[in-house]
DNA sequence: AGAATAGCTGAGCTATTGCTCACAATTACG
DNA sequence: CGTAATTGTGAGCAATAGCTCAGCTATTCT
């Protein structure tokens, strides 16, 4: 599944150990300058400054400043630390930890760098390309829930499809308010009652 | 409670009708071009352009940029089409009534420019006065409905103020998906879903 | 070693933006 | 009227951004 935006893609393959050790200093240094300045305010030079290169080096591996967070944003979700769905307990009686697991998911996958995620997601100019990426990793999500809403004894709900959307999206904004806007509430008691309101809402009363 | 932040400020007062006028020309444009463009591509000449008048003018009734787009919020904010909570039902058995009316709240105040609305939350660098009213009319409504589950009959959550925060999220960001991505699912469907998931975590079982 | 290739540099170009200011036009008012 | 106050104008300034390119250095290959 290629993409097809050329914008985004580099204008050179590494070829050298030395080149590759450069593209991942500048998307180390990218991540920290987002984080620390927002999409806006960090520029392509700070971005190269804190990487310790020069900036003509930054345009040799990504094409424009939007490439650089796309491949951060890329492999963050590449990388999914995802239960998958297949692996979680369908037996009578456990869709409380089932969800559970799924909170806990949440919460794993959004630790590493909550700042630098919420920039991802909010302040960028997202591509089409990027969209469609994001699209397609949550339809599979929702397709891998759906199902596991079907097949538990204990689901309870009108529309399958519509109560997957549902509570993938609650968890996932819970989640990331809560790891975005730390110490008003306690993770643990904040996880749980989140996970108490998804389980009731599947139990059907 | 008057702003304390200067740059926020216009620098002067209208005193015609004329003067007024512009001011809210200003405004209906910015309203436009910011919904059109997004904030950083929503430029102040562009502003201007739409409102027919030259940025000399623009700039008389608004000392920066950002104090355009905090007008805009600061108005969302005030008109609140806010259901008082005091006038919400708490006899028994008329809980899924009033969270229905919590949803259609959250729907009201986001229908009118769902656009717009996103725009100025999720991309506007928002002020401290700003972050700070938009805080304290979460508070209001938090305490409100804080006081509205503790009087319920019906209610049974552990801690209520950790159940007011989650519901009152959980609703606003549900409205606000459905209402910036819309057609995926019919409104009436989604919003009655939502307020059973709330209405079965908070009668607890 | 020497040529060829790959990688790196950074001054500065081009484009854009928020915003100013000297001035003109309009309105208020005696 | 005539004068002062208010409102409106828009060319252009200062700042800053993304990005280029001509030339340098480092590595690889024969």
């Amino acid at each position: 599944m290629p993409s097809s935006d050329r914008r985004l893609q580099p204008r050179r393959k590494p070829r050298q150990i030395r080149a590759e050790l450069t593209r991942e200093r500048i998307l180390i240094a990218a991540a920290h300058v987002f984080t620390e300045y927002g999409y806006a305010a960090g520029t392509t030079n700070r971005i190269a400054e804190r990487a310790r290169i020069s900036i003509g080096s930054l345009y040799q591996y990504f094409p424009n400043k939007d490439a650089i967070l796309a491949q951060l944003l890329i492999r963050h979700i590449d990388r999914g630390t995802w239960t998958g769905a297949d692996r979680l307990d369908l037996s009578p009686g456990t869709l409380r930890a089932t969800v559970q697991a799924l909170v806990r998911d949440a919460i794993d996958s959004h630790s590493e760098d909550p700042q630098l995620l919420r920039i991802m997601i909010e302040e960028a100019p997202l591509s089409q390309d990027l969209l469609d990426a994001i699209d397609r990793h949550g339809r599979i999500r929702t397709a891998q829930i759906r199902d596991l809403l079907t097949r538990h004894p204990d689901v309870r709900v009108g529309d399958v499809g519509t109560a997957a959307d549902l509570i993938l999206f609650t968890i996932e904004m819970n989640t990331h308010k809560m790891m975005a806007a730390p110490g008003s509430v306690p993770v643990e008691t904040f996880a749980a009652e989140l996970a108490d309101m998804v389980t009731r809402y599947l139990r059907g009363d």
